[in-house]
Formats: structure tokens, C-alpha cells, sequence
DNA sequence: GCCAACGTTGGC
DNA sequence: GCCAACGTTGGC
């Protein structure tokens, strides 16, 4: 099994309304990024565990655990004019280059871990996420930094 | 295939 | 809201 993580706006999109789906479940679109297509595309399998992270907001931090319920499929925003996702080559291509999973919330953390806490907790270094300026919105999560920052979390089930 | 210009991310 | 860091684009 896998651990990631992957980064939200929660002005855009946040932990809570993953939870408010049905199922508590929604697909994971918009992302734009190959390396982090490649990741879901290539690597995501059912049942991988995922840091949900909430970026660009006052207090950066991971604020749950969701898991993957559908591996990768193409990612039908790109090809909508509507869409704030929609991509041209895509359309020109006539099909999505671009690729989503559906991931499932699992468990909130009743302490989110800051970022801040992440960079000054020693056992975290290498961590990818508390280096400056990577931008990745899917990371891979090494085993030993899951279990610490879920220790830290005390992650509680959703009712 | 290089790389300048541009657009986006995301901490602060 | 600023701006450093980074990824992508497209002219050559």
C-alpha cells in the first residue's frame, strides 16, 4: 500500500466538503501538474492511504486521511469550455491528457499538523512538502513520516 | 532542442 | 497582496 499526499485550496475545495459528498467521496480533478498525473495515473492503487493538506490558507497544515475507492481515469474537465480545468491541447487532441482518481474521506485529525510543525519536527526532515518551493500537489509519503505525523494527528473516525 | 517569457503555486 | 520558485509554452 501507498501513502500520498495531496494539496487543496480549501477556499476552492476543502477536507470538509469531501466529507459533505455523498459517500463522503468525490472525484479528485483539475490537476494539471505530469508528475503529479503520473503519480495518480501510474502508482495510485485502491486503497492507498492520502494526507489531505490544505495550502494557501492562514495555517497550511494536514487536516485528514482519505483513501482511493477509483484508480486513475481521464479527467472530463479538460475537455469542457466550462470548466475553470478546461484544457486546449486536450480538446484539440480530442481526448483528456489528464487524469483523476475518487478518493473517500476516512478520518479527520482532532489535531491538524501544521506545516510549521512539520518543519521543526527533526523526524520529518526530507518530508517534501515542508521544502521550499515544491509545488507538487501529489506527493509520495514515506511510511516512517506517515506514522509520526499520525501520531501527532490522533486521527478520529467520520460518523 | 534551447531558453526567454509567461503563468501559476503557495508561504508569508 | 507580494513575490520567489518553479513548470510550461512557443519562437527560433
Amino acid at each position: 500500500m501507498n501513502h500520498w499526499l495531496m494539496k487543496t485550496e480549501p477556499e476552492v475545495f476543502s477536507f470538509e466538503d469531501l466529507i459533505s459528498c455523498p459517500d463522503h467521496t468525490d472525484s479528485w480533478d483539475g490537476i494539471r501538474n505530469y508528475q503529479a498525473r503520473n503519480f495518480m495515473r501510474d502508482n495510485f492503487k485502491i486503497n492507498d492511504k492520502v494526507f489531505i493538506y490544505h495550502s494557501r490558507t492562514g495555517e497550511p497544515a494536514i487536516v485528514g486521511i482519505a483513501k482511493v475507492v477509483r484508480t486513475a481515469y481521464p479527467d472530463h474537465t479538460a475537455l469542457d469550455p466550462k470548466s475553470k480545468y478546461y484544457d486546449s491541447k486536450s480538446a484539440k487532441l480530442g481526448e483528456s491528457r489528464w487524469f483523476m482518481v475518487d478518493v473517500k474521506a476516512e478520518k479527520k485529525f482532532k489535531n491538524i499538523v501544521t506545516l510549521k510543525q512539520m518543519k521543526e519536527a527533526k523526524e520529518l526532515s526530507g518530508m517534501l512538502v515542508t521544502k521550499k518551493g515544491q509545488r507538487l500537489s501529489i506527493q509520495p509519503v514515506e511510511k516512517k513520516h506517515w506514522d509520526i505525523i499520525v501520531g501527532l494527528g490522533k486521527p478520529q473516525k467520520i460518523t
